[in-house]
DNA sequence: TCTGCTGCACTTTTT
DNA sequence: GTGCAGCAGA
């Protein structure tokens, strides 16, 4: 597509200045940030302002105006949902299915661009895309030579580091040596790029090859970015605080063309920038204007969700960060609309918490509140459960948002696993997944045979494995298996020809044998993974080809449940909350080193902290008419009762917009109560240093001795919340829970 | 090759 | 309390 071909729109005429009905509920911003339609412009969207309907309208408006084609749009979204969702709205608006949109995320838009031009990155036209199971064992091959000590730097860690050098858009060799230095024993870096030889070989990719690739692609050969950058008159990004450095590369490439100002529409809300952690660079939104000359910046504040309280106590809290471009929400709502304030609760435990949140959601329930419009946000997954366990004794229906997700379940990776090699035999990953599920007798030592004879062929694993039965290479039981497991696969390849891919994958499933696992297997989950094995049968009949599907499943791991069902309480963590809005919001733990989290104060420190804070305002942002916080005292963990104090987050909510109720125990007792805490905690103010041990146990200082029963004797270096950091007399320097240490 | 034991460490999660 | 990884023994 070239811009010779381009003409105006046959919406032009008739829809141009006299129908601009979908501009008609707009507020003047709003109206601003989708008439600046030409230049770089930054849309700062606060929470509840209006923003996808500003996007899509945008969108909308752009092609209606006559200033592009559909497609020459492109419209950048962070997850699948979005992007549906954005699709509905701007198809909603047309009036019309609109075709060959740029419309996606970040890593769907690039794998079409990869898709065209995949010799570019090394791959062939037919490259698969690894799930996180598959990575993580590819990794684990490669560091096998290296003789890493797994223990001080498991694979996982590393796959971390591997990721978020490829968030900064490092190619092994632009990794530099200071950054190699902390990891794996300074091996890090050859890992990485041997990591990503072997996935040439395997003609695979990751998730964050994809716009790493397409982004080397662009930077290397001018005549592709010429192309796309002709071809995008208009760029749209969602959710623009969440994005990291390749993909701000990648936009920076597209959008900027030599002695040309481009239409680049960015829009975000630095405030909700709670994805550090995944690489994602505040910066990118903070320096819009720097990065892009001219640029012009509309600020949506005003607010149609929640209450003045709510965004009273929001807007205070979130005031004490000190890295933002600075916004202040006003309520878009009648004023003098009566409004409870924000209810901080103080219970004595965990467990008194739990059973307060469910009380009153189901009061609430029956003062007429649906359960749909209720949510409890936990800042960390664990949280769930104490919650769960009170709601089914309350008998109140809930769903969990999160947990593991239908095509992360280890069943569907199985399955997954033989349709990808049904697809393409060559899947090395898919066949080294499922050789020995069901056992088939082939552990790592004939594994090992396998890939020894299909390397010196030069063929895949699947092909090596055939020769070798023909040559009669394998004997006994194994070489039975394998007999059946091949002839399974080859007669599958036929039917598919045949009768479809829908049959062809429940024929696999059957004669591999691998149903019939499960039906044997006595375990309680079982049952429910026969049923989800069924589910994905029937997911496979909404795509037209076995490819089909298997390309959507490695971009959208998702899977939405297509039974309908009764209101539900939603239980889920903040992150997953954003975006999302509910009557009334529950929001437990706010406590020290639970909210804000230990984790990230130890190694965010000021940023961490910020970041932390951005994941309050989001919490409470949430909700339009009632949020709702709580703290307790002491919290159950897996090593018994921990004491816990009050979230510094609370004393930071303007007393104007808050009522305090602390249920018997008053915030000063919980504080001060005898032996919990050491006197530096309230000395300082501030709640850190030395901390307790569970339970009223010793506290601990730098430089005290003390004795492990397996490490001997060592002195603490630091103490941080729970843990100690202790060198050893062996020299060996650990973190470990305070309570298995003890004084000596 | 498979099993069961021990030891250890424990956010957030999308694509 | 749980899940994983590594190892020893059958």
């Amino acid at each position: 597509m070239t811009i010779s071909e381009y003409s105006p729109p046959p919406y032009s005429s008739e829809n141009t200045e006299e129908n601009k009905d979908y501009l008609s509920h707009l507020n003047t911003e709003q109206r601003n940030a989708i008439e600046t339609t030409d230049g770089p412009l930054l849309v700062l969207a606060g929470a509840g302002t209006g923003k996808t309907r500003v996007l899509t309208t945008r969108f909308a408006h752009i092609l209606l105006t006559g200033r592009a084609k559909p497609w020459q749009i492109l419209a950048v979204t962070f997850t699948n949902k979005a992007s549906r969702e954005m699709r509905e709205r701007v198809n909603a608006i047309l009036g019309t299915e609109t075709e060959r949109l740029w419309l996606g995320t970040f890593h769907a838009l690039c794998t079409r661009m990869l898709r065209q031009h995949p010799e570019c990155a090394g791959l062939t036209h037919n490259f698969t895309i690894l799930d996180t199971d598959d990575q993580l064992r590819l990794l684990r091959q490669v560091m096998e030579p290296w003789h890493i000590d797994t223990k001080r730097w498991p694979a996982p860690g590393l796959m971390g580091v591997i990721q978020r050098w490829k968030d900064r858009g490092l190619t092994p060799s632009a990794v530099t040596d200071a950054e190699d230095c902390d990891f794996a024993a300074g091996h890090a870096r050859a890992i990485y790029a041997a990591y990503q030889t072997r996935l040439r070989e395997l003609d695979a990719c990751d998730f964050g090859d994809l716009m790493l690739h397409v982004t080397e692609m662009l930077r290397t050969h001018p005549e592709i970015l010429a192309h796309y950058q002709r071809l995008f008159r208009y760029i749209l990004v969602d959710e623009y605080q969440d994005t990291n450095t390749v993909q701000y590369l990648w936009l920076r490439l597209l959008a900027r063309r030599q002695g040309e100002v481009s239409n680049i529409c960015c829009v975000g809300d630095d405030d909700q920038s709670i994805y550090s952690w995944r690489g994602a660079e505040i910066a990118n939104i903070l320096r819009f204007e720097q990065d892009f000359p001219g640029a012009q910046v509309v600020r949506l504040e005003r607010n149609y969700r929640s209450t003045r309280h709510i965004l009273g106590a929001a807007a205070g809290l979130i005031a004490h960060n000190t890295e933002r471009l600075g916004k202040t929400l006003r309520t878009g709502r009648d004023d003098n609309q009566p409004a409870a304030k924000v209810v901080v609760t103080g219970v004595e435990d965990s467990e008194i918490e739990a059973l307060a949140i469910c009380t009153e959601a189901n009061s609430l329930h029956r003062q007429g509140h649906s359960l749909a419009e209720m949510a409890i946000l936990v800042r960390a997954g664990f949280q769930t459960r104490a919650f769960e366990e009170r709601l089914m004794q309350t008998g109140l229906p809930y769903r969990i948002i999160g947990g593991t997700r239908f095509y992360e379940r280890a069943e569907i990776r199985d399955a997954l696993a033989y349709l990808r090699l049904l697809h393409n035999p060559a899947d090395n990953l898919a066949f080294e997944r499922i050789i020995n599920v069901p056992k088939r007798g082939i552990g790592p030592a004939s594994l090992q045979k396998l890939h020894t004879a299909s390397r010196s062929e030069q063929v895949p694993l699947f092909a090596g494995t055939e020769m070798m039965l023909s040559r009669g290479e394998l004997k006994g039981k194994i070489a039975e298996h394998l007999n059946s497991f091949v002839s399974a696969l080859l007669s599958t390849q036929s039917l598919l020809q045949r009768e479809g891919h829908v049959q062809a994958a429940e024929y696999l499933l059957e004669a591999s044998g691998y149903l019939d696992m499960w039906r044997n297997d006595r375990s309680p989950e079982a049952p429910g993974r026969l049923e989800n094995l069924k589910e994905l049968v029937r997911a496979l009949t909404d795509f037209g080809t076995l490819g089909e599907f298997l390309e959507h499943i490695a971009l959208v791991m998702e899977h939405d449940d297509k039974t309908a069902s009764e209101a539900k309480l939603s239980l889920m963590t903040l992150h997953g909350a954003k975006g999302l809005e509910f009557d009334i919001v529950f929001l437990p733990g706010w406590e020290e080193g639970v909210f804000p989290s230990q984790r990230t104060l130890d190694d965010g420190g000021q940023k961490g902290l910020e970041e932390e804070r951005r994941l309050a305002y989001v919490g409470i942002t949430r909700a339009r008419l009632h949020a709702l916080i709580y703290h307790a005292g002491r919290r159950r963990t897996y090593t018994g009762w921990q004491p816990s104090m009050p979230s510094r987050f609370l004393d930071e909510l303007p007393e104007e917009h808050v009522t305090r109720k602390n249920d018997g125990i008053p915030r000063q007792k919980s504080l001060r109560d005898e032996s919990l805490f050491s006197q530096g905690i309230m000395n300082n103010g501030h709640r850190q240093g030395s901390f307790s041990a569970p339970s009223g146990g010793p506290s601990f200082q730098p430089g005290e001795q003390v004795t492990h029963p397996r490490f001997g004797n060592g002195i603490v270096l630091n103490v941080e919340h729970t843990h100690l950091e202790i060198v050893f007399e062996n020299g060996q320097t650990k973190r470990l829970l305070s309570s298995f240490v003890k004084k000596i």
